[in-house]
DNA sequence: AAGTCGTTGTAACCTAGGTTACTGTTCAAT
DNA sequence: ATTGAACAGTAACCTAGGTTACAACGACTT
């Protein structure tokens, strides 16, 4: 598939990359879906070839926590753990716009570690990538407040959409961060005072990255 | 190394463990010593063969936060990262009491990667195993308050060091929760009068694993 | 035009937990 | 026995941020 020769040829090898167009199954999904839910067992390791996906950790009641992004090039580390053993997801998988991903079952993962170079560094680098993200994600919730930890989330969204504006409610923006409506309200107005973002009805413009 | 086997062997087969004592450092550390701190450089990937080990997450204003104990037949994830790249250290490693660890070359772990299906389950299911405390530890400040995320704390404590008896003072327990130290007398005085621990002077006692 | 629904602004209030300050206790050193 | 340092108890206070309530606004359907 082009697609994904165009996205990964100067990650993986031809022989490898021959071998993924193989066995991998290539699927489409709109925006919001949810890949894989808390719970779900999966046999098969995502690769994003193109757009973007959220991933959430939730409660027992039902509170979520944004915990990262996925872009293009990246795979989910923690479906990995569903691969290796037998057992369930602790997140929540969700995109965030239009989303092609190519599906490897699990059994090829194990195979291309012994095979291939290119693969064994992709899985480290990747497992490594993840670690840190959580890691960012411990540090802002231990060591910031909510109106730095509302601004590094504007920032990020911004980031991964491309875009200085972000169409959210605050309603939705409370969600991913485990915090209410009310709260994200006042501390808007806050970063629009300071002159950090401009907010409007379902828009939020970060200054930042206004061209 | 009789150490080595003693804790390995039902992990690697006969061949990696022969290839761990010939090229493996074993080291003993007291208590309280810095085995890798935040900035550093390692070219070594250490194998917890007996004690166990705090690892530790600070800002730039120096508050610190517990994220997980290594315990043996651990390695430590967040080292793999050095080794992989030329990236440097975003954690503290210390040892919680006297520790034994094996370093292995990191050139060693690569080809080990290639050799031996039984090196690439332990560096995959360590790595998982480390992604999932992190997630433990992101879902306990998200959504638990500083009681519960105490009560937790004196519970992992009690169990890594296998004593229902923690010594310490509350001031390295509200450092380790990033909390301060008057928070934490006042609800572990709560947590007494609740009858799930008891308090005396440089000591609590987790009633839960008391005999 | 009127009604409805999702969204936002804002005020009033409450609580967890951080901060400061002061007291008393234990224990080691002299 | 006296001093000093580390540790713990407690009160008084403050603030971030969660909660409830209500009004206003925009966008839509009828």
């Amino acid at each position: 598939m082009a697609e994904i020769e165009a996205q990964f040829n100067f990650l993986f090898e031809p022989e490898l990359l021959a071998e993924i167009n193989e066995v991998a199954e290539v699927g489409t999904f709109e925006a919001d879906t949810i890949i894989m839910e808390i719970g779900q067992r999966i046999d098969a390791l995502p690769l994003i070839i193109s757009g973007s996906i959220k991933v959430m950790s939730e409660d027992e009641k039902g509170n979520e926590l944004l915990l990262y992004y996925l872009e293009t090039g990246d795979t989910c580390a923690m479906t990995m753990q569903c691969c290796t053993g037998t057992k369930r997801s602790k997140i929540r998988a969700l995109t965030e716009e239009v989303t092609t991903l190519a599906m490897v079952p699990a059994q090829k993962l194990h195979e291309w570690m012994i095979k291939y170079q290119s693969w064994r560094s992709f899985i480290l680098e990747n497992y490594d990538h993840r670690l840190s993200e959580m890691l960012e994600a411990i540090d802002n919730l231990a060591f910031h407040n909510m109106e730095e930890r509302l601004y590094k989330y504007l920032r990020d969204k911004a980031m991964v959409t491309h875009s200085a504006e972000i169409k959210m409610t605050h309603y939705q923006i409370a969600n991913d961060l485990n915090s209410s409506r009310v709260v994200i309200s006042r501390l808007l107005k806050k970063l629009d005072q300071d002159g950090k973002v401009k907010h409007h009805r379902n828009l939020i413009e970060v200054c930042e990255f206004i061209k």
